[in-house]
DNA sequence: AATGAAACGTTAAGATC
DNA sequence: GATCTTAACGTTTCATT
């Protein structure tokens, strides 16, 4: 579990399965420079200290009828009422909960949370805002944009 | 090539896939009601038709001491001069070789770009930030947020 | 046209040096 | 870390519906 820092060939190891999570250990270990063997071991290793989080299929929103991404803003109210559940750890909650939601982060700046929405269309999308989103008792109010070209998507950190 | 409506098997099979995309066709079959042949028959298919884009290996930011994240409007200059390219395509190439950025899109609304910059540390993203980014001929303003914390981050769409 | 069962080839995993 | 062996898996074939 700990995290002996990376050599050359973890990281070129890492960067191939980044790009294909299903390169085999005999072509890896071709083009980094080792047996398949040392190859399994050290991502064995890589697996069990979390340097590696998991092994993905990444589908084609468009080929799902999925066209339609954007980012909301969304600010939540500030004010906690006493019997209710603090509106922070209720919003999270709800979060997660939502398919629709695949990427949310806590910014800093005006404390408020970032959403990556992805939906079939416009009409999927105003039954989000108005139906979900905008009734969820923590939500005070949100801002759209809509993504009109994803420029760049990788799921590729640089190590 | 054709996008025939997925049916209720092949919707089960891409949502295993994408939390694991190294499930044996095995273990699937078990959990969707199917031979290991006929899952390995619809996922060739899935992936001839462009559905299942490709495999992916997810590696945890912190864990290689990339501890820092950022999203970042970017709004570019509006003017072209005539002896230069386009300042968007410019942009746009330019995102592509720089590491840091692992997401960017472009957005309606002041036609401006969203990105999500993983970096070190804030020593790391300045130097990103002072030297490339505001030192690029296409870039005219850009306003950070930082990430206090990654509430939710699938690569999984709702299929 | 799609499936399941079985045979076959490839890859992962483990042992040894 | 490399080589060799075995177990697991992916892939193909073919009979069945």
């Amino acid at each position: 579990m700990e995290i002996n820092a990376l050599d050359k060939l973890d990281k070129a190891i890492l960067r191939r399965l980044q790009q294909n999570g299903r390169e085999t250990y005999d072509v890896i270990g071709e083009q980094v420079g080792l047996s398949s063997s040392a190859v399994l071991r050290r991502v064995k290793r890589l697996e069990e200290a979390g340097v590696i989080d998991r092994y993905v299929a990444l589908v084609n929103p468009e080929a799902v009828g999925l066209g339609l991404t954007a980012y909301l803003n969304v600010r939540l109210e500030k004010h906690t009422e006493s019997h209710k559940r603090n509106p922070m750890d209720l919003f999270r909650a709800s979060v997660q909960t939502w398919p629709e939601v695949v990427e949310c982060a806590a910014l800093t700046g005006e404390m408020d949370y970032l959403l990556r929405v992805v939906v079939q269309d416009m009409a999927h999308y105003s039954r989000f805002i108005m139906d979900t989103l905008l009734k969820h008792p923590s939500v005070e109010d949100c801002k759209t944009s809509f993504v009109l070209d994803r420029v760049k998507a990788t799921t590729a950190i640089p190590v």
